[in-house]
DNA sequence: TATAGTGTACTAGTCTATACAATACAGTTA
DNA sequence: TAACTGTATTGTATAGACTAGTACACTATA
């Protein structure tokens, strides 16, 4: 379900949150369903049970969770999670689109680049 | 010339990195010329010179300068150096445009959002 | 009520990457 | 020769990530 990748030099914390903002974002965990416990998760994935917890927070934090203690953690309503995600994405999008604006790519080349892309995307699927 | 922040969770090597990536790609700094020597510029940022010449170390091995014992460190051609961004700017377009898609975003939709944005810098500028 | 499971908090220790410090060597230039 | 370059090495200090252990408050359920 959750894949984590010891040698990487992101922390598990940090992968923990890519993984489960993947998992909620494509619906995967239906809103308000409940995550694995912070002991059990730790358990399956024999990670310190307080990394995990930090992990959970920084989704908290993000609302892409809520926790309630001694119930546990779930997941935030699709509309919150999705916006949450789609403003994180326009960020970088906008931000890059900027850089190649500084280099001088015009309008319509940054056009062609996204028809490019996603043809290229279609035709993989 | 240069800015680091201290302050900041980014390495200083990678600080350094940064910085002359866009002095070099904006021509500030042009083909062929002198980048301070790591004595000299861990001088006036008041750096360790081993950190310098880490960053510069990056620097060459992404091919944006070359460094020659004894003279110095040189900036790569434009053509060069130019192309490396691109291609850096395109991978990060490329990853968030089929984050995008993968969340069901049209390709309508995202052509307006370039629009919108390069309306939005224009406005700025 | 008792027990097990939940989130949460705290302290202490290990490990690794970053950065600094000092020194040395080899090449270039004037 | 002297002063400047890049480059390499060894050692030390520090911060962040992670682990380990423990504890407490809350919830659900038998």
């Amino acid at each position: 379900m959750i894949h984590i990748d010891e040698k990487s030099s992101k922390p598990i914390y940090e992968q923990i949150f890519d993984e489960f903002t993947k998992l909620i974002v494509f619906e995967v965990f239906q809103q308000n369903s409940k995550l694995p416990s912070v002991r059990e998760l730790a358990s399956i994935l024999r990670i310190n049970p307080n990394t995990i917890q930090k992990g959970y927070k920084l989704l908290e934090d993000n609302e892409y969770i809520y926790s309630i203690q001694g119930k546990g953690s779930f997941v935030n309503s699709n509309d919150i999670t999705k916006n949450k995600y789609k403003s994180r994405l326009k960020l970088d999008f906008e931000n890059t689109l900027k850089e190649f604006l500084k280099i001088g790519t015009t309008k319509d080349d940054l056009i062609l680049m996204v028809e490019d892309i996603i043809e290229g995307v279609e035709v993989n699927a």
